[in-house]
DNA sequence: CCGCATCCTTAGAGATACTG
DNA sequence: CAGTATCTCTAAGGATGCGG
C-alpha cells in the first residue's frame, strides 16, 4: 500500500485547512485530464481511459482513479463478466467538478498564445 | 539553474499540446495559492507573500514566482532602495486567471464536506 | 482485461549558508 | 531584504511481472 495520501505537506502547519487538501488533489497531474475525459465521453473502461490520455501509465491511472473514487468524484462499477469489466463514471459531485475544470481548460485554451508569447519575450531578455 | 521546466513529461509524447503545459503550471502546488493571495491583497512584497502562505519556503516562493512571471501572469517590480524593494502584482492576464482559480476555490470550499463524507464512507468499507 | 505488488530511478522540495 | 547556490533526501513516478 502506498503512503502518499495528500503527502502530508499541508498538515504540517496546524492550519490543515481542508480546502488545501481539495486543491491539492485537483492540482494533481492527472486529475484534470481524467475528469475532462470522463466528462466528454461519459462512462469509460480502464483501457479506454488509458489510451485517451497520452502518456499516463497504468499505475498512475489506477492510483488517481482510486483517489477520485475515494473523494466521491468517480464511481467504479464492476461487472462480473469473464474477464471482468470495470467502468468509471463521474458522480454528480464529479460532474460539478467537471464544470469548474472546464473553466480552467477554457482559460488555458484561450490564453495559450498570450502565455507562449510572454515566455518567448521573457526568454529573449537578459 | 534548475532544469525542471515543465518536467518534460508532456513533451515525451509527440502531442506536446500547449494546453497541457498550461494546465501543468496551474496544477502546481503553490501557483493557486500565490495567485489567490495576490488577487486578494493586490501588490505584495516577497516577504509578505511568504508569511501569507503557510508552509511555503523561500525557494518554492521564488521559483513559482519566476514561472508565473515568465508566463506573463505576474509582474515583478524592483525599486532601487537600500535594501532593494521587490514587489509582485498580477498582470491583466493574471487577474483573468485569478477568476478561474476563484471558481476552483469556490468549488472546493462548497464541496469540502461532501468530499470528507465520501472519504469517511470509503475508508469505512472493506 | 484489470490492477496490485515490487524494485529502481530521479526530480522536486527542505535546510543552510552566502552575495548584492 | 531578496535571491542564488549547494547538499541531501524523500517519495512520486516508470517498468515489469504476477494473480484474479
Amino acid at each position: 500500500m502506498d503512503t502518499d495520501q495528500v503527502s502530508g505537506r499541508w498538515d504540517a502547519g496546524k492550519g490543515a485547512c481542508p480546502t488545501r487538501q481539495v486543491l491539492g488533489r485537483i492540482g494533481d497531474t492527472w486529475t484534470m485530464l481524467i475528469i475532462t475525459t470522463l466528462e466528454r465521453d461519459g462512462t469509460l473502461r480502464s483501457g479506454q481511459l488509458k489510451s485517451s490520455i497520452e502518456g499516463i501509465t497504468q499505475k498512475m491511472l489506477t492510483q488517481t482513479l482510486r483517489h477520485l473514487e475515494r473523494d466521491g468524484v468517480v464511481r467504479r462499477d464492476v461487472v462480473a463478466t469473464v474477464p471482468v469489466t470495470v467502468t468509471y463514471t463521474l458522480t454528480p459531485l464529479g460532474r460539478s467538478l467537471g464544470a469548474a475544470v472546464a473553466t480552467m481548460r477554457a482559460w488555458a485554451y484561450q490564453h495559450m498564445d498570450d502565455i507562449v508569447a510572454a515566455r518567448n519575450e521573457y526568454d529573449a531578455r537578459d
